[in-house]
DNA sequence: ACAATGCTTCGGCTATCATCGAAGCATGAA
DNA sequence: TTCATGCTTCGATGATAGCCGAAGCATTGT
């Protein structure tokens, strides 16, 4: 049963493509299969049925990772035996790095030092996630009305959550969505610590010599 | 590409038949998966250039077991995961208990026994086994000579091989055929240890208590 | 020698399923 | 609101591949 799921080559090129552990959407799925959306989707429900991926719905993306440990490591093993007499497959992500280093999603921060901050964030107790809700811890609040003049008045909107976990698209991990998410961006820009880009229609965010050095010092990797 | 072997319903019948380990002619895995023998042997066929299977004659039947304990391993993983949101698929083997204990294949002991006379040949070094072809060693022909009156010379014959591994049936392992397997087992005849059942067409073979006894003395399994 | 058994090959039929065009929803952007 | 984007559903087409009947080898048994 499972296993005409991932013999058809289309599905199969799906399924290797999230082999390393990241989310793909719908479309990339599509492309990385060679084949149109809707002949994607059949594919992706199939696949979602069957237990091997799961959707993670964001915005008006649909991004789909395998459901577990134990599926990519099933498909490990088939490709161990295809080995023995076939062939193999590989792929590569996005390009402009840039854009995989900070860009903005919607209205908050993303890229590389976007995932940086959430794991920051948790690391430190800052925040607590379980599975896609983020919650603001009371010691997360005192660190960013001390670091960051940001209140938790701020923060409140009459429709939109507060925390929110995004997932990433170059990193294809969680990084900080929501009104605090905004607040930390809009933050970063006042503090002149970042800009987007000049160039209209593009996402890149631009970081100065001094923000990313006052950023690296607030959630930098080497920090404990 | 490996994948869409296992993805057919017959053929994954097939290998679920084989995951016991033991091998299986091509008509028995026929009906095992419900087809015909024309079908199967289609499938048997790219299970076999895919890898999953080999094939071991014997006279005119095709015995087919998995190649390997990996590919039992890659099978057992997919079933896990179909048990998440699936079915499963069980069967049986054999049935009568006295052929299983021990036959006669063609003129030589099968069946539990003769399988356990040949593994205590082996592991005494009485002689060597290099894939189907075993040859008697020189303290092979002195046991023989010793505790069953059997010389070298009797075992000489004009075109058939003097010793052979033949795939037992019920067992699915190797037992002691050829010349050498055919005079052991006319020896136990004559000395009273066993004796073919009455019954026509029956190929059981019947120990008698005292032939059980010096048998187990001989080839027993608590040997060393 | 001949017959019987086990398996394979060949040819044609059929059903399943991947594929895409077109249209419909949902979400985000202006 | 209105438009654009991402994804899904529907319907029809087409090709792949499983399936069996008939015939052909190979091996064993008489």
């Amino acid at each position: 049963m499972v296993a005409s799921l991932v013999g058809d080559p289309a599905r199969a090129n799906m399924l290797t493509a999230l082999m390393n552990g990241r989310a793909l959407t719908a479309s990339e799925l599509a492309q990385e299969a060679g084949i149109t959306p809707q002949t994607a989707s059949s594919h992706l429900s199939k696949l979602e049925a069957g237990g091997l991926i799961e959707p993670e719905k964001q915005g008006r993306h649909r991004y789909y990772r395998l459901t577990d440990p134990d599926v990519a490591g099933v498909l490990e093993g088939l490709a161990g035996l295809a080995a023995r007499a076939g062939h193999m497959r590989v792929r590569t992500g996005p390009k402009d790095p840039a854009l995989r280093r900070a860009r903005i999603c919607y209205d908050h921060l993303a890229g590389d030092l976007g995932v940086q901050m959430l794991d920051s964030l948790r690391e430190r107790r800052l925040v607590k996630q379980k599975k896609q809700d983020i919650e603001l811890t009371v010691e997360g609040e005192r660190f960013l009305a001390r670091h960051l003049q940001i209140s938790p008045d701020m923060l409140t909107h009459p429709r939109r959550p507060v925390c929110k976990a995004c997932l990433d698209w170059s990193e294809r991990r969680h990084h900080l969505a929501g009104t605090l998410g905004a607040a930390m961006m809009k933050r970063f820009t006042e503090l002149k610590w970042a800009a987007r880009d000049a160039t209209p229609g593009s996402r890149v965010v631009n970081f100065t010599r001094a923000g990313e050095k006052q950023f690296a010092a607030l959630f930098g990797s080497g920090h404990e």
